[in-house]
DNA sequence: ACCCAAGTTTACGTATACGTCAACTACACG
DNA sequence: CGTGTAGTTGACGTATACGTAAACTTGGGT
C-alpha cells in the first residue's frame, strides 16, 4: 500500500478534477485564463498533471477563505518562487501575507467565541425553561 | 476614568463613522440599503447610536473574513435574536456558521504554516549563502 | 462510415459591492 | 443673502467570478 490510489496517478482530465472538487469545467478553463492554471495540451485538450492538482487544491482553499483570484495568484507565486530558489526576493511578500492571515485568524476566533457564548446562553435559557 | 472617551459618546454622524472605520459614506449608505442598519433618523439625516456603531465593527470584521453581506445579514440575525430571546430558533443556524467558520480557521492555519514553512526555507538558504 | 460524449472557444449575461456623478435640501456663518 | 459644508436620493458605471448558450472539433466504439 506504498502509494498506488488516487493520489499516484498523474495525470488528469478537466472533467475529473472537476468532478473531483465539485466544480465546474467552465471554473477551471476560467482559472486558466486568469493564470492560475497552466496544463499541458495535447491538441486542444488540456491535460493535468499532480502539480495541477496540488495548485487547484491551493486555489480552491484561498478562495473558501475570501481571497480573490487576484489575490490567490500572488500567493501561488510566492510557491513558484520557492520552487526557483528565488524566495529571497519575495520575502516582503511572504510576510505581508502572514500578517494579513493571522489577523483573519484572530478575526475568526473573535467570531467563534462569540458565537460560542451566544449559542451557550441559548442553551442556558433552555435548561431553565426545562 | 470610568468611560468618558470614545465609546461614551450615544450619537455619530455618517462622517464620523465613515472616517473612524476608514470606509466611504456611500458604503454605510448601502449597507443601510441591504438592511445591514438602521439608523435613526432627524428629518433625513442618520443618526447612529451605539447599537448601530457595534453592527458596524461586526459588518467590517465579516467583510475582512471574506463573507458576503447576504452572509453577515444572516450572522447579525443570530445577534438580533439573541437579543430577542429566541435564539433556540436559530440554534442550528448557529451551529451552521460555527461549522463554517471552524474549516475557514482549519484553512487559515494550514496555510499560515505552509507560508511559515517557505519563509524558513528561504532563510535558511540565506544562511548557508552568507 | 457514423455518431455520441467530451472537449474547445467566443460571446453574452448575472450577482455582488461599491464608486462616481448629478441634482437637491438644510443649516451656519460673515 | 449668498456661499459653503454636509447630508440625501437616484442613476449609471465598474471589477470580479463565474454560468449559460452556441457552434465547432475530435477520438472511440459499433
Amino acid at each position: 500500500m506504498s502509494e498506488k490510489d488516487t493520489d499516484s496517478r498523474d495525470l488528469f482530465s478537466i472533467a475529473e478534477l472537476a468532478s473531483e472538487f465539485g466544480i465546474s469545467t467552465r471554473a477551471i478553463r476560467f482559472y486558466e485564463s486568469k493564470g492560475l492554471l497552466a496544463p499541458e495540451r495535447v491538441g486542444a485538450t488540456r491535460i493535468f498533471r499532480k502539480r495541477d492538482r496540488a495548485r487547484l487544491i491551493l486555489i480552491l482553499r484561498g478562495k473558501r477563505l475570501g481571497f480573490t483570484l487576484r489575490d490567490i495568484s500572488d500567493y501561488l507565486s510566492l510557491y513558484d518562487a520557492d520552487r526557483a530558489q528565488q524566495v529571497n526576493l519575495l520575502a516582503g511578500k511572504v510576510d505581508e501575507r502572514l500578517a494579513l492571515l493571522e489577523r483573519q485568524r484572530d478575526d475568526l476566533e473573535t467570531t467563534i467565541n462569540e458565537l460560542r457564548e451566544i449559542k451557550s446562553l441559548a442553551e442556558e435559557r433552555l435548561q431553565k425553561a426545562g
